[in-house]
DNA sequence: CTTACTGCAAATCTTTTGCAACGTC
DNA sequence: GACGTTGCAAAAGATTTGCAGTAAG
């Protein structure tokens, strides 16, 4: 943890980011949070515990920088606000279950799109970069109903 | 096309509710437009153009109740905003290229996933009643710069 | 004639921006 | 010390809601 904190450090310092006690803060917010896919707002709210001080527009604009640089990815799961994830986790092979009706978010993995990345692009000259695949439904104790 | 309206009013009456003028003149937009992926904005857009009485409220509202009918579903391109789409498109096997320079959106066919789908169910017990499948990257015209 | 639907305006919610004060390098 | 960064408050967008009037079945 304490490494992956590091070299996220010096990515931003790389980028001539400066490493301030907020961004610090946010990062450690995120990597304690890791399984979770906060939105800005509950980032915002659990690092208002350690330091009230600190602002919501900080946050939102700690979480853009950390997307431009790749360290973390948006994903929308449909529930009205941005989501972050840890670009790094398991990168190119995992995918969300979202179920519709309570919203609870499985993770999965699988490597059948690695093929699928390769073929689109020679037949339609598409670069890929990245992809996000969710699959809508009903987890197991939402079926019942 | 009238096919398809007559059958989209008909689901609509189905679930009792009302053919209104408006909701008539929303589904002939998207349908003069399947091919586009319209925003709420947009819609209400074209809409005035046609009835300028229209609110954009009245759009909200419809495409809410359309999509709960699974005649649209949403789709979200990271633009800020939420766009739509006919459920019946291809249904199962259509999937998504995002410029992420220009913002161009490619449709792209592959049935790859249904076999996936049917695993995911047997491994992990969520039942899939459906999929996006988006690819992010650089389309053809972009790749230059 | 009843009940759902509409248009408008106001409210809400998430995210962005302007700016003076502040802190990192 | 310079310049990027912060917190606050205000602004901006997208979407939702309340309500009185209107119209579909």
């Amino acid at each position: 943890m304490q490494k992956k904190f590091d070299s996220y450090c010096e990515r931003l310092q790389e980028k001539s980011y400066k490493i301030t006690p907020q961004r610090q803060m946010i990062l450690k917010v995120l990597l304690d949070n890791a399984d979770k896919h906060l939105s800005a707002e509950e980032v915002h709210y659990i690092a208002k515990q350690r330091d009230p001080e600190i602002g919501l527009a900080t946050v939102y604009r700690t979480l853009e920088i950390l997307d431009n640089i790749n360290i973390l990815h948006k994903i929308d799961f449909g529930d009205g606000c941005i989501r972050y994830e840890f670009s790094d986790k398991d990168a190119h092979n995992h995918h969300h279950l979202i179920c519709i009706n309570c919203g609870r978010v499985i993770e999965f993995n699988d490597d059948l799109l690695e093929t699928l990345e390769t073929w689109i692009e020679k037949k339609t000259k598409f670069e890929v970069t990245n992809h996000q695949l969710k699959f809508f439904g009903y987890c197991k104790d939402c079926q019942s109903e």
